[in-house]
DNA sequence: CAGCGTATTGGCAACGTTTCCAGTAACACA
DNA sequence: TGTGTTACTGGAAACGTTGCCAATACGCTG
């Protein structure tokens, strides 16, 4: 099995592809020069006479000549590629930033190795695994679970510089990365709500593993001890970011004793899901319950009522990840970070509550 | 210089990371063994003793080897590295199609290198070329213009198979390729709007140069044609995908002497500059004008109405693609088609019109 | 005891580059 | 004429694998 071109044995063996491949040694016999001068000459050497570049340009027209990066990475010890690994390229959020550092690697000549760990830790662990054997120049990436410690243990091996995006791995504060400010940015919303008079405020959120989570989290309660207001604990729902949860959570929150008066949704799938569950029981978004999301996508804005969101500019984060990522590669010492502002966009999902 | 452990003597020499990798070389030096034998562990190949195993192994462990798949491409000359070139990867039509495409190539062992073309077709030439300098072993892609000599003569320079996606290649009949069926979904639409009495029917998209355009244009034609009523050509607006050329032609549409009655805007951009327009002209979806979209996205579902669209799976189409290269891969004889069917969802955008 | 298959192993030449080092020619200068 | 310098060029050894081919040892048969 080792060998699947058994397959073709019988006679006819009309072997796929046998053409030989045309290399730089070709290049050279037609141009009658050395393999070295051909080499020069394709890298922009020191000292080529006009002549000599002449003759192997015209030589590398005749014979058809291509590249083979995958010699020259080889031998160079470099292969111009960064990996990415993202929790679900599907979501609009992570394809902006995967466009945003896409953009600015290729600017600079990187190719780009996008893999999905679907929020799947072990995948996480498996991509790195498979990254560093194909000696990719750095990893820009958003781990699945910040604790684990075969993701962190898998990073420490390799010796290529890493950037992460919104996430912290334990221990490893010397970790670069570009991190948005979710905190204040949860703040404000809070903020907003609670001088519209709302108290019973819920808050449908993944679970505290990671970062974003615990920042808004962080937000949340900052707000409301400020003003010295007990915490709706009951309201505070953390599992996954699905839809699925959104849906049920609210669900749950709505056939409650004491429901929220206002909901504030942690992603864009989880708002799927709030609204599929609001929609269902009847409820009027703005008139009856008063909600907020986070990350504007289309769907915020052209809802009726338009839903309020706490912004970030997420092609903006795939920038400066790659940007902190080929400020190492070109030798820069780590570690880096870039703060993404968060801002709130007020609009008409969110009305005066009980208290205003 | 054979011997780069020298290095680190002179006192200052502060060397970057002189870390020497290891070899399969150490790893049979460890063991005692020849370097063939390392490898035949390494590829389960055929005779290999247990006790040469174990003791391979063991090496192995004990001297922290990691594979160098580059080396090992160069030499077996295969990347196991397949292309994905995009329009617009922050579509998240393109988002999806990408997911099921890394999803499939993943289990099957390839990594997917991604780029983004932003609909510049030299982009496009420019990314063929890079990918195949770097020796992927199959290109799945959707070309920004499947007229463009340049992007075609790049396809024929490379050997290895590709397959389009929702894209005909002019004379290249015989490139694989994931289609889906936008004539009959589009003839679908039609005929639904034509049987609520619509007649002034309006199309918004992007350009014919496109073949999901030319699809839905004749299956809009056909729609009419069947009922042998006059195509409403000055209603027919093609320039390109995005969301202000939405908002501008149906600002336009809405002006004119003899406005549609109903709107189909070709993809999910489009629709949300439609929306944009008709919200500022403080027309109501389903009671002034009905609306039909291209691709389900949350925008659809959830909004006040929800919208009609012509659906297809997005995520289907990307492992329809992955499983198409795949099997050229394995040394199938292309070319491959698989086309993709497309739904009408009909929802509370499409109401009765004048006639009906 | 010679001969021979079987099972396993080692050696070595690739794969297509880059880069160091040494060599050559031309030229100026003494 | 000899010497040094400059400006290039060629040769060959890497980079880390894989896979062919020959070599070895072993156990058995004739």
């Amino acid at each position: 099995m080792a060998n699947p071109d058994e397959a073709g044995t019988n006679e006819a063996a009309a072997k796929p592809t046998p053409v030989k491949e045309v290399t730089m040694k070709e290049v050279a016999a037609h141009a009658g020069v050395a393999l070295s001068s051909v080499s020069r000459v394709l890298n922009d050497h020191s000292d080529v006479s006009e002549s000599m570049r002449k003759q192997v340009l015209d030589a590398i027209e005749a014979v058809g000549y291509e590249p083979n990066l995958l010699a020259s990475s080889l031998r160079r010890g470099s292969t111009m590629t960064v990996g990415f690994i993202a929790n679900d390229i599907s979501n609009p959020l992570f394809a902006e930033i995967a466009m945003g550092a896409e953009r600015r690697l290729n600017e600079a000549g990187y190719s780009m190795v996008l893999t999905n760990s679907e929020g799947n830790p072990e995948r996480d662990e498996a991509m790195i695994r498979l990254l560093r054997w194909r000696r990719i120049d750095g990893l820009i990436l958003s781990v699945a679970d910040e604790e684990r410690e075969g993701t962190t243990a898998e990073l420490a091996k390799l010796s290529e510089p890493v950037v992460l995006i919104d996430r912290q791995v334990r221990g490893a504060d010397e970790a670069s990365a570009v991190l948005s400010d979710h905190a204040n940015g949860m703040r404000a919303a809070i903020d907003h709500l609670l001088d519209l008079g709302h108290r019973r405020v819920a808050l449908i959120s993944g679970r505290p593993g990671l970062r974003p989570v615990r920042e808004r989290v962080s937000g949340f309660k900052a707000a409301f001890r400020a003003r010295s207001l007990d915490l709706p604990e009951d309201l505070l729902k953390f599992d996954s970011f699905s839809a699925t949860f959104g849906q049920r959570a609210t669900h749950e929150l709505l056939a409650a004793d004491d429901p929220p008066t206002a909901i504030v949704a942690g992603g864009n799938l989880l708002l799927i899901g709030v609204l599929r569950a609001l929609q269902a029981a009847g409820r009027t978004v703005g008139a009856d319950i008063s909600l907020v999301s986070c990350d504007d996508v289309p769907l915020t804005e052209l809802h009726s009522p338009p839903i309020t969101v706490i912004d970030r500019d997420a092609v903006q984060m795939g920038e400066a990840a790659a940007e902190l990522l080929l400020r190492l590669l070109a030798g820069g010492e780590g570690p880096l970070v870039t703060e993404i502002p968060t801002s709130l966009i007020r609009r008409a999902s969110t009305q005066p509550g009980p208290a205003g």
